[in-house]
RNA sequence: GGGCCCGUAGCUCAGUCUGGUAGAGCGCCGCCCUUGCAAGGCGGAGGCCGUGGGUUCAAAUCCCGCCGGGUCCA
């Protein structure tokens, strides 16, 4: 690719026009474009040794006017501002958040198939970052000055193709110069662009990266060719200018205060900083941060090797510059993890310990950790809501965390403290017992209670102990990732490569729901098993319906599965049917109407659960059966009885209000903006036009599944089962119509059966049987008593009727009682008299055998009753001075034990003659 | 979405590897000591060992499913 992007391809009007110079930065190698013939480096921070801009203020806009600004000088040059996507990415599969701004028109808008909101267009996206390749490391948020965990992507974008008519790269640069030298007032020689490559998703072009002052402020990205299988490439259909500004940079440049953070957090970090006692040697911090772009963490691994080079310059120690810089950057790093948690709350993300929902447990959990360790004491739920504050005059949809937030956050405080907690005790106890941990220890510790090694090192101190740390410690639990492997989807795979070449099946299910008998054409049969028709009533599993069965010509249906524009049905055994034949197919209207009320009931739950728990609530998952279905809601904690109640109530109140269910295509685009994000309750809708099932003043969503005509039909909602399937996730199983009615009257049978069984009215039913409980718990309890009487009694009996046989007293007895019994009465006996040698069988529907010897005989007696146990069938064994065996042949038992006693005599014998 | 760990007395946990009579500390109750309180001493109550199967003569312990909790990572 290098060949086709030559020095022409980046020389843009603007710079023949004012007569740039191209440059090759010593440093990085790099080619630059600069008015400046005098100037060496290309002005990547890197290449920079520093920031220049600090301390000077170029127009000192805050963080809304910087939006605001930047907005509106490209809707002065023909750009349409668009509102901003959430930044939980539910329009995508492949993405949980909103990691750039191009992420909103992808990919539907960026393949071609929906039209742009807008041509060309600006959005000020708000971006999630935690981290992964290319992406800044969560950890290094507040130590960089610049780096944040959530940020605003002012981007640029235009669209280009046949039909769509945006602009390329020479106005592109044209706007970027005019913005940076006319709007941030840069002096146009403190401007650089350099040449890069950009690579994503198999395509790739040109980008030139804007420097000032030793800060990257602008990425122009120039999408244009697309990498061929065969290792070629070709210019793209749709050419698509990606431009990303870094509108927390714009605002910092603008402001020239010490670091990225105090300008962008404004009044909420001036309020942080009045909440904890921090001198700052202001002086020092300054000389820092001009340094402080050397710090890119992307290339710079260790952060800590820079600063102490930076130490070195400033002339003062590693250590002092360490700790007079810690709590600030603590102090930022929290600013920038509560807002980052702020919006995604907001857009309907919750802390989880899976999915996305990690990455805000773990911000979350590191905000409270840095709180923590430099004792700041700060009010959490006040810094949300000063955020909130804040940011609501330019993203209103922040105040859409407000009612939840405190909640959320105690519930996850607790949470922490609490695995703290356990964890520190649970460390201790290893340490005092163990003293030393091994590699393997620290490792299960770290996996499966979230401790790290550092903290079982300091408890270790403290309990005075050296614990050491592997070195290899994180790379050995890296390595022990790699081994995965999914599952493959063989038949799927066949299939798909067999239907390839057929054309989409026409999907008559959504021309009318209720009709299912209708004539098609075999176009395919496939081992004799799968046939594809032309056309088909039978709907196939997606959107978590389940497929319809039925009949053709005969052939039973028993599965449906759309594989990609083709709808393939599995018949039941091997077909007769032959490609081209005309049949008749004929689908199971019962089974068609049940899965239809589960989806429509599923939608009334949805918005249902939604009123009563709160605007946080989005659908994480369904599945509808033609006898039940079921739901998943994201929310933060455990459903209560009472709100369950609450929730099938209203759903059921909807279904009586027979609500129209009005169902229609859409352009994608339309539908967004009259219904926002909301429609994507159930993921990603392919298409350009997409389907929308709206139950009337109650819910909207984009969904391809068979609906009732109206909430009626849906008939009674019966929520059979709440659970948390994962922390920020609850399941809401129900059953609706006839499967309602039928769960109900199960039910029923079962407090029938139940109530029969203790012969009391159902009412009666939970005293009644607590009262059985505690009494057999009782009743147990002086069976024991009444036993272990008997047992010393019966101990006493025996050791009179004991032989004598030499210095020992002998006795072989059979007693028919429990294995337990037996023991106990054994122990009594050698207890009391320790010359005794004892075996006692038992059982009735099995022989037990028990022997006891306090010291003589101790090693033969376990086998004289094993040897006697085998003849049972069984075999025995023991611990201490106790011998436990037994086996099935009770019949057996009382010859056994005769023979057990004369081994014994016959041993003793023998012992005292030698 | 993938993996790992844990469910034993009211609480915190041991016992599980290597199957053989269910334990400790704290808390609770009673008694002793004390003017009273605290502390201390003695005694006691309190367990479907999460749940359902399997293996075994025998399962808290081994194997499988389910339920509940925790945790690491995509």
């Amino acid at each position: 690719m290098k060949d086709i992007l030559t020095e022409e391809k980046y020389r843009v009007s603007l710079f023949k026009e004012k007569e740039f110079v191209r440059k090759r930065c010593p440093k990085c190698g790099g080619f630059f474009w600069t008015l400046n013939p005098d100037r060496d480096t290309c002005g990547d921070p890197a290449c920079e040794n520093g920031y220049k801009f600090i301390g000077e203020q170029k127009g000192n806009w805050d963080y809304h006017e910087t939006i605001e600004r930047w907005c509106n000088f490209f809707e002065r040059h023909g750009h349409t501002r668009i509102k901003e996507y959430p930044v939980v990415a539910r329009w995508r599969d492949d993405l949980t958040f909103t990691i750039a701004s191009i992420a909103d028109f992808q990919p539907w808008v960026v393949s071609g198939i929906v039209d742009p909101p807008a041509n060309p267009l600006v959005v000020p996206q708000p971006c999630l970052r935690f981290g992964g390749k290319g992406f800044n490391d969560v950890d290094n948020v507040g130590r960089t000055g610049r780096h944040f965990s959530l940020f605003v992507m002012g981007g640029q974008h235009a669209f280009n193709s046949d039909k769509w008519k945006g602009y390329w790269m020479d106005h592109c640069i044209e706007l970027n110069f005019k913005f940076l030298t006319e709007e941030l007032k840069i002096p146009p020689e403190d401007i650089t662009y350099r040449e890069d490559v950009w690579i994503g998703g198999g395509n790739f072009g040109p980008c030139l990266e804007a420097f000032a002052k030793g800060l990257e402020i602008v990425n122009n990205v120039f999408m244009q060719y697309e990498v061929q299988p065969d290792g070629t490439y070709r210019e793209m259909k749709i050419r698509v200018i990606d431009v990303g500004w870094g509108i927390e940079r714009i605002c910092w440049f603008s402001q020239g205060t010490p670091t990225a953070y105090e300008a962008v957090f404004g009044p909420v970090l001036e309020w942080l900083k009045s909440q904890v006692d921090l001198k700052i040697d202001e002086k020092l911090l300054k000389n820092y941060v001009t340094y402080m772009g050397m710090l890119d963490v992307s290339e710079i691994t260790n952060i800590d090797a820079v600063r102490k080079q930076i130490a070195e310059q400033l002339r003062t120690s590693y250590e002092e510059l360490k700790r007079e810089l810690e709590p600030l950057e603590a102090l930022y790093a929290i600013a920038d993890h509560t807002r980052a948690l702020i919006f995604a709350i907001a857009d309907g993300a919750l802390p989880s310990n899976v999915g996305g929902g990690y990455n805000l447990r773990t911000i979350l959990r590191r905000a409270l950790s840095l709180n923590d360790l430099y004792n700041f004491n700060i009010d959490f739920l006040e810094l949300f809501h000063r955020h909130i504050d804040y940011l609501k005059k330019t993203y209103e949809r922040v105040l859409e965390a407000e009612d939840i937030i405190d909640d959320i956050f105690k519930i996850e405080k607790q949470r922490y403290y609490e695995a703290l907690k356990r964890g520190e005790a649970y460390v201790k106890r290893l340490l005092t017992k163990k003293k030393k941990l091994d590699k393997d220890t620290l490792i299960t510790l770290y996996e499966s209670k979230g401790i790290q090694p550092e903290m079982v090192q300091d408890i270790g101190k403290t309990l005075g102990l050296q614990i050491e740390i592997p070195t290899d410690f994180y790379a050995t639990i890296g390595e022990k990732r790699e081994k995965r492997e999914k599952p493959q989807k063989r038949i799927e795979d066949y299939l798909k490569q067999q239907t390839e070449s057929l054309p989409p099946t026409e999907e008559l299910y959504y021309e009318d729901p209720w009709k299912t008998a209708f004539e098609a054409k075999v176009l395919k049969v496939i081992q004799n098993k799968y046939i594809v028709l032309n056309r088909t009533c039978f709907y196939p599993t997606g959107g978590g319906q389940l497929h319809d069965i039925g009949e053709i010509n005969g052939n039973r249906v028993i599965n449906v599965q759309k594989v990609n524009h083709v709808i393939v049905h599995e018949i039941k055994g091997q077909t007769t049917l032959n490609e081209g034949q005309k049949v008749e197919g004929k689908v199971d209207l019962e089974h068609r109407i049940s899965l239809m009320r589960h989806h429509t009931a599923t939608h009334i739950i949805n918005e249902a659960a939604r009123r009563v728990l709160g605007k946080h609530v989005w659908q994480a998952g369904a599945e509808k059966r033609p006898d039940r279905a079921r739901l998943d809601i994201t929310h933060y904690k455990s459903l209560s009885t009472d709100e369950v109640r609450k929730i099938e109530l209203l759903a059921n109140k909807i279904v009586m209000e027979n609500r129209p269910v009005h169902i229609f295509w859409m352009p994608r685009n339309e539908a967004e903006q009259k219904y926002g994000f909301r429609i994507y309750q159930g993921g990603v809708v392919p298409g350009k036009d997409i389907r929308i099932i709206e139950i009337k003043d109650w819910d909207v969503e984009a969904c391809g599944g068979l609906h009732c005509q109206n909430t009626g039909e849906v008939g009674p909602i019966k929520i059979i089962r709440v659970e948390r399937i994962q922390d920020g996730v609850v399941r809401i199983e129900f059953c609706a119509g006839l499967a309602a009615v039928q769960q109900i009257q199960q039910q029923e049978e079962l407090l029938e059966k139940t109530a029969n069984v203790f012969r009391v009215p159902q009412i009666q039913l939970p005293k009644t049987a607590e009262r059985f409980f505690k009494e057999w718990k009782e009743l147990n309890k002086e069976i024991e008593r009444l036993r272990n009487q008997l047992s010393t009694m019966i101990a006493e009996r025996i050791i009179k009727e004991a032989e004598t046989v030499g210095k020992y007293k002998v006795v072989v007895r059979r007693i028919n009682l429990n294995e337990k019994d037996l023991i106990s009465i054994a122990e009594k006996i050698i207890k009391q008299e320790p010359n005794c040698i004892v075996v006692l069988g038992g059982g009735t529907d099995r022989a037990i055998i028990v022997g006891a010897t306090k010291e003589i005989l101790e090693t033969e007696l376990p086998n004289i009753v094993r040897e006697g146990c085998k003849e049972l069938g069984g075999s025995a064994g023991g611990k201490g001075k106790i011998v436990i065996g037994g086996g099935p042949k009770v019949q057996y038992l009382d010859k056994v034990l005769q023979k057990i006693f004369q081994t014994i005599i016959a041993k003793i014998e023998s012992l005292s003659t030698d």
